[in-house]
DNA sequence: TTGTAAGCGTTATCAT
DNA sequence: ATGATAACGCTTACAA
């Protein structure tokens, strides 16, 4: 079976190429019964589907989707475009995306656009997946302009996941960054921290806007609660700029001018962790730290205040909602939600001690 | 433009239907011309070229990949199908991949099998890429059998990554985890540890088949070097089989029967991290530890002392051979690959003290 | 219930 | 260099 058959001339394909015809000349039916066959959705009488389900086994056939895609002009694959894999949150996010498509019947085809800040290479990534002519698309990416996706995806069902702004034309899921600052900050001032650092990126540089934005809202949330606070830039991620982040928190430990330092992701709070140690400021009897995300593999281990984002949430409206848009032939009106995280004590955070 | 066109009485498909005949006749060429232009392997003249260019741009065509597949026969996509997206390794696996794939001008697609081991979702995720009728295939994923899998890919070109098995018809980059080990043990000597615990599942129960051939493998050289070793069994992920291994670990090293013991993975170190400190056990002061894996975010920050796993040289020969699997019409040899890692130092293993 | 045949949107061959 | 046109493998009225 499936031997090559390029006796014709045309070029041999790398693939077998058997085809439905071949199933149904072996089964003595047509392609349309074939075809019905899979389909599943047309009866098919007893004696003929054995003999094509015979037919199938002994051909090794598997339907080109290509094909089938052409001819139904729609597909129940979704398309989902993610930024850099190598991410916790994007990991978190398309396993449960995964989980998502299958409870809706729907097939996840994934795209990543490689890591580095590249709107362009988004772009690509997003053509892509169009001309693979999904039914609807899920972008779960940093740095493309809504702008530029809404006029790319005006005619398939589409839902933004995880960015900060609105669209009036795109279907979008959020993260609630200022509701995510307030559960930190009423944690930590439960704790009675008055004199607080929060360290961030202060100017909204594209790939650190969220970091900003969070930033920003603990400092606004702290203040609003009646608390000190003292805010350090960290332009970039740049081992020297975080460094020198670490050396200016531990400089206000020393100098007792704070009890508490809050940081934007985790991994700023690990950094800050490890760099407290080597100072010899002990977290939390000298300060108290929190981080944001709750993400990391290990985060419970590693005892990280923190918030934990609602990724599971986020994936799973998105795909609730893309599904909506795809059976619904009429037009949806757009969609925009937001999500709130929860908070995760940790070792990391502590009353404040007497002092 | 792109109007819904269904006087027709066509189904009205979600999609706008502007295909390159639309293209083509607002540019008043033939199609075979736009094809050609597309494709540009074929000069077209510059006045043409112009024409059709705007005509795109006017149209907002993006081209139908299922019908260039299914007219061309075969595709420069590769196929990814991939274990768990939320773990460190796959999600560097797939990001380097991606990139491997952008350096051989391949496009990348990818289907995620779910979490939770289950062979038959597995197949389902690689049935549905061998649907796409992608040119090449790449498994990253634990429990698929060779077997099977090498049935299904019979006439596509497969490469299979990091699994520690060789199949006669498939080709495969693996780990070398025997060298891996080594590295570990080799540092654990040099620190002059002579007393030793191993933590790994005993048995080679599925999706613990790697730790345990990593715990084997420590275990062997260990004794190889003259090494005193004592191996807890770690039978499952299961909260309460991880304390119980954590307190033999413990209750070993208060006896000062161990000055080291070795885990076989980060997670697993990181745990026992957690419950040294606890127990109040210091570690590298009361025990040296060490991991595996290399890939945990903030390995460097936690300062463990672990393998760093070749992850990159696996994509990018696995993407290197898939390459030219795709390009060589003729069968090429079966290949087998095996990459070593390399050893990181961390604070977590120091040299054993005069007791 | 099953078969026939006309598309689906591209590519590629063969003329021109 | 460009234009007709026959595949490509499948779905789906419409007939039987």
């Amino acid at each position: 079976m499936a031997e090559k058959k390029n006796d014709d001339g045309r070029p041999a394909s790398a693939w077998s190429k058997v085809t439905m015809s071949d199933v149904a000349r072996e089964a003595n039916v047509s392609t349309a019964t074939v075809s019905r066959f899979l389909d599943g959705m047309v009866p098919v009488l007893e004696p003929t589907r054995a003999k094509v389900m015979d037919a199938i086994k002994k051909t090794g056939y598997i339907r080109n989707e290509a094909a089938t895609r052409l001819a139904r002009g729609t597909s129940d694959t979704v398309g989902l475009l993610i930024r850099d894999p190598n991410n916790p949150y994007y990991g978190i996010l398309h396993s449960e995306l995964q989980l998502g498509a299958a409870e809706h019947k729907l097939h996840l085809l994934t795209v990543a656009s490689p890591p580095g800040f590249n709107p362009q290479t988004e772009s690509f990534g997003l053509r892509r997946l169009l001309e693979q002519r999904v039914g609807g698309i899920l972008v779960a990416t940093g740095t493309i302009a809504p702008d530029e996706l809404s006029a790319f995806v005006r005619d398939v069902p589409t839902v933004v996941l995880g960015r900060p702004e609105e669209h009036p034309t795109l279907n979008t899921v959020s993260l609630d960054e200022e509701a995510n600052a307030k559960l930190i900050v009423d944690a930590v001032l439960a704790c009675g921290h008055r004199d607080i650092v929060v360290t961030f990126p202060q100017t909204n540089h594209s790939g650190l806007l969220i970091e900003h934005l969070r930033g920003t809202w603990l400092t606004r949330h702290l203040r609003d609660g009646g608390a000190n606070v003292i805010t350090v830039d960290t332009p970039s991620l740049s081992p020297a700029d975080l460094e020198a982040t670490h050396r200016q928190v531990v400089g206000l430990v020393r100098e007792r001018r704070v009890s508490a330092a809050l940081f934007t992701s985790d991994m700023k709070l690990l950094g800050f962790l490890k760099a407290a140690q080597e100072a010899g400021v002990r977290v939390p009897e000298d300060v108290s730290a929190t981080g944001f995300d709750g993400l990391l593999p290990g985060t419970e281990l590693l005892g990280l205040a923190t918030v934990r984002l609602p990724v599971e949430a986020l994936a799973r409206r998105g795909m609730e909602i893309i599904h909506e848009e795809m059976v619904s032939d009429g037009t949806l009106p757009v969609r925009h939600e937001s999500l709130v995280g929860s908070f995760l004590p940790g070792r990391t955070l502590a009353s404040r001690l007497p002092q």
